[in-house]
DNA sequence: CAAGTGATTTGAATCGTTCTAATAACATCC
DNA sequence: GGATGTTATTAGAACGATTCAAATCACTTG
């Protein structure tokens, strides 16, 4: 029977040495696997560790030799599923190289999302991926974080800018030219009046996209009317109480495109309240291609973004910086594809 | 302008000693806010440390102290909304009270859980926050995390028996009364040939609803066919792909029972491929109330769990365990409440 | 003025690792 | 036999904080 320690102090270093009479420098380097060590002391060693129940203590290790095993992961909403993916590719990437997920939700509040980086940072992260909130400066993330700590920016760009010092990486969506082959798409289906639906204008994906949708309308000799362009949070129903605006003012539109699924299926609702029937007398498009999008009814035309895999991106662009600090700062713009589904009606 | 130190070494508590000439140990004084230190050395210190731009090194602090400032978070299936949301809740109530989340996604996988388990392990965290994998077992868990961190297991049991030593607590649903609230009210609305639908039996979790659906259909002496139980995995897709099993066989079921939500989204989307209209030609109630039951057409009736507010509640009693690590364990079965909503169509 | 008091400050040990430099034991070579 | 390697092992100082007992200082006070 292994003799298991059902309460009582941890067991150190020192502990599994003195109980096998070598020092505590020999139990190190077994644990470490070198190859310095005698055969026969390795493996006495190692009955030892397995006898008493030794867990390695990574945090005194990481003291000692200046190191981190952790990465922070910020998100501005963990509760939208394109983030849940997100996180979990991320920590799928960092666990298999052996980091573990420090993990913050800012909830989109600027003031939690400092709270959250000082509390993290005080952890020693070796690095942080952020999704930053809606309106947060750069100066004063930099400020909080610090500019030892490497900073791998997802999906926004922050507010203001960063001394060239600091080189943060970038990981962003083809934000404009998603929403311009989701405009395009929308006038090749005979619309020709197309709104901008969801999120704020403080958002830079946001500007991006709405971006695109203005370069394809205006590539197409589209007017675009004000009360086409509606804001709204990114929840399903603030999306749907927002959805009534579209149809506030002049002539109102047939299509929308959103930016993105989880205001799309908000307006999707918010149109049903209405009576117009999404994918039949209203077209709409999304941004994300969560796993709702192809589930719904009508299921959502949209662009997809991959968002595991990006967290995997994410984590491995990080990884990358922290084997080489001095490299150059660098932007990736991961592709976006459209996916046509039913909701992108052609105008009826 | 402030001077800040875009490059360099790490800023210690001997950095700060050493330029406002005090010792080390007043400035950690200083840092906790002892009552101890003079109003002037405390100032002197204070700008010190704002000037040299100083960061809390956490884990030396806890090495020292013996306390952890951490909590592990490992769950099943963090894309699932229904986690997402109980990630939140539990990162934003451990937040609170001056704790990070140590974030595991085990993705529904035995072996993913272990090595999880054993790398969270080794960064010491204060406790660990668990809902286990489907047919994870006590032994092996125990094994690996050890009976020195306290444990919360949530909404499923793990395989096999606990020694009395390891008292873990439990936050579990009232997945039985749930279960049985649904079939009740199914009955009421008229079916009589009622299915159960989706996961597996090797969760607990799985059983109890079972339980409950059994307990209500015999109660109104209904009969339950064997064809009428059908698995699937915790995916839309494959919920979808399982529905046609519902038909094969004798005599066609006219409502189900869901597992869950995701289950019951999915099996609507089987339904629809098939011609048949949930909510209107067929009965189906999930499991969950995440945010899309509410936004599906048809809107689905549903047990409200407030995963949100389960995952608060979870970090409250693993913070209560740290706080007196001798109480007694104790089982919390949350209630759940049933919500009713279009897709419990009477029976036509 | 010696001793007592209260308010501040500090030296040194400690937490559980890692790592450098030193030591020890033993074989090899001229 | 002494110089030279080779191979295994280890003492002890870090890492960046906390903590306790002890020291220092400025005042009272009998």
């Amino acid at each position: 029977m292994e003799s298991q320690t059902p309460v009582g102090r941890k067991i150190t270093l020192n502990d599994i040495a003195a109980g096998c009479g070598v020092s505590r420098a020999t139990v190190s380097l077994v644990l470490r696997g070198s190859p310095l060590v005698n055969k026969l002391t390795r493996a006495r060693v190692e009955e030892e560790l397995r006898r008493q129940g030794y867990v390695y203590n990574r945090a005194a290790a990481n003291l000692r030799r200046r190191t981190s095993s952790s990465v922070a992961l910020v998100v501005n909403e963990l509760a939208n599923p394109f983030f849940a993916e997100f996180a979990a590719g991320v920590d799928e990437a960092l666990g298999e190289a052996g980091f573990v997920t420090l993990l913050g939700n800012t909830g989109e509040s600027v003031g939690r999302e400092q709270a959250v980086l000082q509390s993290l940072i005080e952890h020693g992260p070796g690095g942080i991926i952020l999704s930053p909130a809606e309106g947060s400066e750069a100066h004063a993330v930099l400020a909080t974080v610090g500019a030892h700590t490497p900073v791998v920016l997802f999906n926004r760009e922050l507010g203001g800018t960063l001394p060239e010092y600091a080189h943060w990486d970038r990981l962003m969506l083809d934000n404009q030219r998603g929403a311009r082959l989701a405009t395009e798409h929308l006038i090749a289906r005979g619309h020709r009046r197309i709104a901008f639906f969801g999120s704020h204008d403080d958002s830079s994906s946001c500007r991006e996209r709405h971006a695109g949708y203005l370069q394809a309308m205006q590539a197409a000799g589209l007017p675009v009317e004000p009360h086409w362009r509606v804001e709204c949070a990114l929840t399903r129903v603030d999306a749907a109480r927002a959805a009534h605006a579209l149809f506030e003012g002049g002539a109102a539109p047939t299509a929308a495109v959103c930016y993105n699924d989880v205001a799309a299926l908000g307006l999707m609702l918010g149109l049903n309240q209405r009576g117009v029937r999404p994918g039949h007398d209203f077209a709409i498009t999304g941004f994300d291609d969560i796993a709702e999008a192809a589930m719904s009814t009508p299921s959502l035309s949209t662009l997809s973004t991959a968002p595991r895999l990006r967290g995997r991106q994410a984590a491995e662009l990080l990884l990358a910086r922290l084997r080489d600090p001095q490299a150059q700062a660098g932007t990736v713009i991961a592709p976006v594809e459209l996916v046509v589904r039913e909701s992108s009606c052609p105008l009826s």
